[in-house]
DNA sequence: ATTTCAACTTTGTATTGCAAAGCTATACTT
DNA sequence: AAGTATAGCTTTGCAATACAAAGTTGAAAT
């Protein structure tokens, strides 16, 4: 009936599915903006970004930004086309939960 | 911006959500259809719905059918809303996804 | 009696989410 | 120069838990 196989585990997961909607909404995002934005500590938040980054759903972007340093966060192609199909699944698994 | 605390872990989870859409879509499902729909081990299937039903989400219907024991599962009114609440999380989130 | 099937329990393993604390590097302050 | 602050990252350790596999129980059919 439904191909929960699909729910991709690596984007599923609570704190990467925010991750991933939040870059999806922006063409960016600094470290800071998403820890504040998540509540997530600098550990937690730093590994699920590399496991994202490893993934090759997320661009590691280094700057300097008043005179500090600024790392940012972007989705890459693959990643939003993975984060797009992810969605889709979603809303296959909305739209059987709301129909009944 | 979102609220991901929302994202009631124990829907969350994909067996568990799996078995939660299933549920929503007939008033029950026998143990047997929701294995063999679901792919799942006898050990973790049980597993999953016991964790539910302690959740007051799942109600176990035990059943004699075809002179055969069979227990079915349904969602409970709470079970239902908890699924209702959850769902519309999902659903913002594939709204803030899709946009861009 | 023994086989069969449904459902459930037990056991064990491997993964992994997460926090806390420590480390590094750069810039600002005094 | 020495100390302080901030950003980002690593390490360590723990607790939770998903999951499979195998064993258990009970009822019905042969």
């Amino acid at each position: 009936m439904f191909d929960f196989d699909k729910l991709d585990k690596l984007i599923h997961e609570r704190g990467r599915l925010g991750i991933m909607t939040l870059l999806a909404t922006r063409p960016s995002w600094p470290f800071q903006d998403l820890k504040a934005e998540l509540k997530m500590s600098d550990g937690n938040l730093v590994t699920h970004l590399r496991t994202l980054h490893e993934a090759g759903h997320v661009a590691i972007i280094k700057e300097v930004h008043l005179d500090r340093p600024q790392t940012s966060y972007a989705l890459t192609q693959k990643g939003r086309s993975a984060f797009t199909e992810y969605l889709t699944v979603l809303e296959n698994i909305v739209k059987a939960g709301r129909e009944t």
